[in-house]
Parts: structure tokens; sequence; C-alpha cells
DNA sequence: CTTCTGACA
DNA sequence: TGTCAGTA
């Protein structure tokens, strides 16, 4: 029973804050999201509700679009990240950050010289 | 007033 | 991506 805990999973986040805490523009994270990169609850009107965990999820595809990578690249790779969370226990669940931030410096960019 | 969708001078 | 339009 976890009752104190910051519920991370909990979508209350309005766009506004949403805006504020990644430093992007309503456009991008709209953009985001009718390219299925995040799933964001939907409200009143159909306005858009975040969780903390969508946050960092924007946080992390603002990173990977810096690096290069196209939205179908991003995709790929969540792919390639669900198969391992499928085949590895709890514990090694820690090690997700690491093997994402592991891809985003191996970028390997097939030709394509992107910034 | 804030957010949403669609569209493009 | 920015931005404007017309709504909800």
């Amino acid at each position: 029973m976890s009752g104190r805990e910051l519920r991370r999973d909990l979508a209350v986040l309005p766009m506004s804050v949403v805006r504020e805490l990644t430093g992007l523009t309503d456009r991008q994270v709209r953009y985001y999201d009718q390219q299925g990169l995040i799933e964001p609850h939907r409200g009143a009107g159909k306005q858009r509700r975040f969780s903390l965990e969508d946050v960092d999820r924007l946080l992390q595809i603002a990173e990977y679009l810096d690096a290069g990578y196209t939205v179908a690249e991003i995709h790929e790779v969540d792919q390639k990240q669900q198969r391992k969370q499928k085949n590895t226990d709890p514990s090694e669940e820690s090690l997700r950050h690491i093997l994402a931030d592991e891809l985003l410096n191996i970028g390997r960019f097939n030709g394509q010289q992107r910034f």
C-alpha cells in the first residue's frame, strides 16, 4: 500500500506545465503525440493530461531528436527496449535508462549527416 | 484565458 | 517548426 509516494504515473499535468517542465513548445509536444511517441490521457474537451513519466519520456524523445534520430528510429529503439524489458527481471529494470543513453551515444548514423 | 486540430502565406 | 485560424 504505497499511499505517500509520488504518483509519477498519474496523468494530471496540463500542456502549460509540461511546456515549462520540458522547455519544449506545445507544437512539439503535440507533434510527438501524433507520431505515437507518447500517449497522454485526455481530459474534458480532448485536453491532454500528462504524467511525470510522460515528461521524462518527452525529454528522452527530445534528446534523441537532437542527437539526429528520426521519429521512426526512436520507435525502433522503443521496440528493442520493450523486448529487453519482456525477458528481464525487475532488478535489471534500472538498466533501462543506461541502455537508452548507451544507444544515444553509440548513434550509428548510416551516412546521413544530421546536425 | 488555455488547449485543440488542421493547414501553410 | 512556427504560427494563424476557428473551436471547444
